[in-house]
DNA sequence: GCCAACGTTGGC
DNA sequence: GCCAACGTTGGC
């Protein structure tokens, strides 16, 4: 099994907006790069993600999701009223693809930059690394490890 | 709102 | 294929 992590501004979407949708799933749709859409193509059923806010006032990784549907087209690629059209995408060559995630726990309080800056053995991290853009990046087993323990028994 | 970092675009 | 310009991201 491999590990995620996927970026979101809670202000758009938020893991509590995950908790509260039916069955508690939701497509991962508007991945628009290249190498963050090939990770996502890497993700298999049962894999499992950390659930990052950012572009906010508090970032950090705010829980855990499972993926239960693994990549296939996003279809906001072919809708001209979206705000993810792309018009180079079509049906027979879709371009972007999205996964389906569901909630699995939230972390209260949320883990924060500074706290995952302030350890070592996260120093890798895609998502400490300076300038870093990418909203999916692979999580090694001992990143997740780590910081599942961080977590502890903030698990709600 | 600022600014650094990075991906993408497009002219050549 | 190069590279400057531009747009976007995201922490602060």
């Amino acid at each position: 099994m491999n590990h995620w992590l996927l970026k979101s501004e809670p202000s758009a979407f938020s893991i509590d907006d995950l908790r509260k949708r039916p069955r508690r799933r939701e497509h991962w749709d508007g991945v628009r790069n290249y190498q963050a859409r090939n990770f996502m193509r890497e993700m298999r059923r049962g894999d499992l993600g950390f659930f990052y806010h950012s572009s906010c006032p508090e970032p950090g990784i705010a829980g855990i999701v499972e993926v239960v549907r693994e990549a296939y087209p996003d279809p906001s690629a072919l809708d001209p009223e979206s705000p993810y059209h792309d018009p180079r995408a079509t049906a027979a060559d879709p371009r972007w693809f999205m996964v389906d995630v569901e909630y699995r726990h939230s972390f209260e309080p949320l883990i924060g930059l500074a706290e995952l800056r302030a350890h070592p053995e996260l120093a890798d991290m895609a998502i400490l690394r300076r300038g870093n853009r990418l909203s999916v990046t692979p999580v090694t087993a001992d990143e997740w490890n780590f910081i599942a323990s961080l977590a502890g028994h903030r698990k709600r």
